[in-house]
DNA sequence: TCGTAGCTTTACCAATTGGTCAAAAAGCGA
DNA sequence: TCGCTTTTTGACCAATTGGTAAAGCTACGA
């Protein structure tokens, strides 16, 4: 019994975890960490309380699990923006990702806007280690292109605060949006969006 | 007994009932509703759950107490732009009272972005009848100003929009800038908000 | 000062919660 | 097919939940 060895799981553990995983992301987006019941999750997944239990030793475990896997596509737009592509185009490209983000992953932008919302109780140590180092850098490469007369000069932190805002608003207030807009908001989100930060960020040469 | 006379509410009344509504501010926009308990909110208020439970019919009450309030308080600075005011100042004015209730008001906004978030459960009434409304008349006043030359062309239902997204998002998402953001980020917002409104709105005299 | 209306508390529900356990069932390699 | 591991289930538990009932307390006008 080699100590180290995790054992490769099975296909049904393959599947029953995700099943699991794919009905907390519904409940745990929809009523926050606190509000969901491992009974909800049982019935969206199909499984019993208990079996759901024999996969993950808890609700936390769930609610990290989903919360780790989330980190990861919720950063790589941002890990995709060259630093030695066209500034411009690297800008509205990452904003258009984003906002594809919003219409394709919805359920995710939500289960991260209740976590923050609540104060982040379980993803702080996420943000310091993932999102800051590539926060941080990325600031300095959008910095850097201000300086480089590519860009418009504005706070390259606000800039990101705005963009993230922006797109996942159309995630996270949907309910909202679906009352105030008449035809399709998405299409009218990319030109909006599209307009927006081109004014932002064309450079003025007085 | 005049049957429609309320009977106005004494001091005693007045104070509790605001202790109550105070408290469970602090804990419906912590945890949402679901995640919100009874108990949590007594403790919070300093009085007891049955205490509570004299002054509001049930948990829900509560809530629906709290939203309704915040309503009013919520559209109050979208109500004061002033259709025959300047359209730049109005504007710029608008994103900077929603600004400052992102800064002096953090656990309404986050109240409200909660339950828009949970799809808007006890609120959707609320929406269609107050806010649909003043929204619409608005954005014809934003339209019209465009219209007339005096801003950039940019769709008026987006444009409301990336406000509210920007501005809120200040409150809402306040535990992820205080990791990412150095000094105090209220101030920067403030600056940064200025110029980006200025910059989307400002027409261009070709 | 006393009575009564208004306020508060103690004790208590029934339902739901996250979680356990042992036994049954289902897979599955030989 | 056998025998063993993995998976699933039903019964159960203690703690917490929203809420109730009735008794006790308090303020305050007559």
């Amino acid at each position: 019994m080699p100590d180290g060895a995790p054992k490769k799981p099975s296909r049904i553990q393959m599947r029953n975890r995700s099943l699991i995983l794919d009905a907390a992301l519904d409940v745990f987006s929809a009523h926050g960490y606190r509000g969901a019941t491992l009974d909800q999750i049982a019935e969206a997944a199909g499984l019993s309380k208990p079996n759901i239990l024999y996969y993950f030793a808890g609700k936390e475990e769930i609610h990290v699990t989903l919360l780790s896997q989330l980190m990861e596509t919720w950063l790589d737009p941002l890990v995709e923006m060259d630093a030695d592509g066209d500034p411009m185009s690297e800008l509205l490209a990452y904003v258009q990702r984003k906002l594809d983000m919003s219409r394709d992953l919805p359920r995710e932008s939500r289960l991260f806007a209740v976590e923050i919302l609540q104060g982040a109780p379980r993803m702080l140590p996420h943000l310091q280690t993932d999102l800051k180092p590539l926060f941080d850098d990325k600031c300095a490469v959008i910095q850097g292109w201000m300086e480089a007369g590519k860009l418009a000069q504005i706070d390259p932190r606000h800039l990101m605060f705005t963009i993230w805002s922006t797109t996942q608003h159309y995630a996270d207030f949907d309910a909202q949006i679906q009352i105030l807009s008449g035809d399709d908001p998405m299409q009218g989100a990319r030109l909006h969006l599209e307009t927006l930060f081109r004014r932002l960020l064309t450079p003025q040469t007085s």
